[in-house]
DNA sequence: CATGAATGAGCATTCATTCAT
DNA sequence: CATGAATGAATGCTCATTCAT
């Protein structure tokens, strides 16, 4: 039986009370409530009600990467794995479209934050080693520079998703259709030759 | 000598604050202080302190295109005014790079709004318009769908000028670097015949 | 054509308003509203929102006392009058509950009205008439003081019918049969005989 | 020594400052400084400002009880009973005219309450037992319905008082005949035998 | 470590009133 | 007389944070 932490319970609660109601609407009763403790409790683990906040996206990120883990399979083409990556990350920001939004604002609400990057770091390395792995073996052009395209493609595809998700009404159809011209930009972009 | 409106003096006073001290810290008696008008002035054109937003979003999107109006020169190649669009979408997001967290933030935060197409619609069509051009013209791989690359360009440009004014506190030296990849990659990702 | 002066406009709105909306709850621009003046207008007739308030009250007065007259039968027997008294003041009391309940606040509220007893005057009077009659006709004893017991009477009908419609929220059956212990309290307190 | 809750301390402040401010011109903030509380505690216990007044009315017929049976002493005639219950009543609404006007007008200002009934139910309990029992002992009129009439009587007492010292100023000697009157019209009403 | 009652600074919003036209 | 845009003082209420137990 897996014992959770007061920390991880705060987080968890976290998680699910901005994701229904917002940052602005978020009280810190609403998050201990759920968490199951005292309202005291939260500052022993947080100082404060948006330091949080880089908690959760963390949290976020290990998101993105156990998906695009799970998803991309290596044994296939390198335009079928990008496909891979595109779904699981736009799967991700389907389900988290409110945390995410909280997170890139509440990063620069809050002002001890500029982790970001620290926080993405893990995510950049593997993009950026997929990305390594495949200049190598000619599957992609060769200008490519893996860190910088890395950092690059992370934010283009999430940008992508949110465009569609947060601020788009739209139909699947549309989602697939927009989808595809994604892929097909990353493509070119990345210079595959499958 | 041209006649502000009361309203346009309070939507330039709220971009300015909102700039200066973030969404949370903003108090409405700022941006009346600033405005030069009464507290109350400001409820007979806004409902509340969020419902600027929108208008404010109206404003940046405006200065997009303006900057992007003026800095491309449709003489040029088309690599030459692609790089023109990366700069003014960068200068801007510099220039502004907090009133645009808080209005993607902002947005989502308040419920009023899901105008968020309509206000980028102009942008999306000028766009949309460049890569029409440009594919008639043979200047670019013909598969390109404009009005959806036009999308998906716009959220990646301003995402990747985000990614190094929001978060990262990069030196020139990195943010020259990073832009000049962004450009490989936009030009590759539409197959740019010059 | 009956010319409603702006004044009348505005203690008519003002009625209906308080009636509906309570005192707290009702702005001075929704009386304006309603009686369709500008707000400005309104201070133009009364220097302030609660001094409508006298003026409310003796409009209600009025009404009492036209209601009064007009049930009243003089060729009837003294019984018969008193509970033609009784359903009249009921009837109004019934119909504008909400109002009464804020003049009877509103005035203590105010601070620049003790007109109470001036309001009440004509009321008082005609009661005070209405029981010299009965007694020189030898209707009702002889210790009946017609001044002070006018005024007890029109306290007393008033505050059984506010308790009965205000605060009670009875059934007819209960009302009747409340409304006929309160006559035969009055037939007795007065010594009628018939 | 007897610990007096917040909420008692509550109650009485508003109590005080309602009587010597009015309802409008009474702030919070007036209320938890006599308290000696944080205004944040004001709203642990009521919900709002208004809300304290089905309390302080219960406070206010607790009042009107002790008084009455202090007053009343049974084993006199019942002439001079009723006299004592009158002038139990008067004197309170002397004392808390102020109050006693809020809360006849808070109440329906208030929209959570019709529960004055129940309020009052104990003193209209007292009143009908004492009726009970002066009937029984053929002190008054057999005619006399007990519950029906403990409440008319109770609302005839406190209206002629509030009548005299709500929104008459009458001098002391007006105030004795009155009161005088008063009694007479009570005892005839109530057909005394003593 | 945990609690949750108490705190009180802080601010958005309202609305009676004014006054230039 | 009439207007209604502009005013700005005034206050109820919230909620992050603390601390005695």
């Amino acid at each position: 039986m897996v014992d959770i932490s007061k920390k991880e319970k705060i987080i968890n609660a976290a998680v699910q009370v901005f994701q229904e109601k917002g940052i602005e609407k978020t009280k810190v009763s609403d998050i201990v409530k759920l968490a199951g403790i005292a309202q005291g409790t939260f500052y022993l683990y947080f100082p404060s009600k948006l330091s949080v906040m880089p908690a959760i996206a963390e949290v976020m990120v290990k998101k993105f990467m156990v998906e695009v883990k799970n998803e991309v399979d290596e044994s296939d083409s390198i335009s079928t794995q990008l496909s891979q990556i595109v779904n699981a990350i736009f799967r991700v920001t389907k389900n988290y479209r409110e945390v995410l939004a909280l997170i890139y604002a509440g990063l620069s609400t809050d002002d001890n934050l500029k982790n970001w990057e620290t926080i993405y770091d893990a995510f950049y390395s593997w993009m950026s080693d997929f990305l390594t792995t495949a200049k190598l073996n000619g599957k992609i052009r060769s200008s490519v520079h893996p860190e910088r395209t890395s950092k690059l493609m992370i934010a283009f595809i999430e940008a992508a998703a949110e465009q569609i998700y947060l601020y788009d009404a739209v139909n699947e159809e549309e989602e697939r259709m927009q989808k595809s011209e994604l892929i097909m930009f990353l493509e070119h972009a990345l210079g595959i030759q499958n």
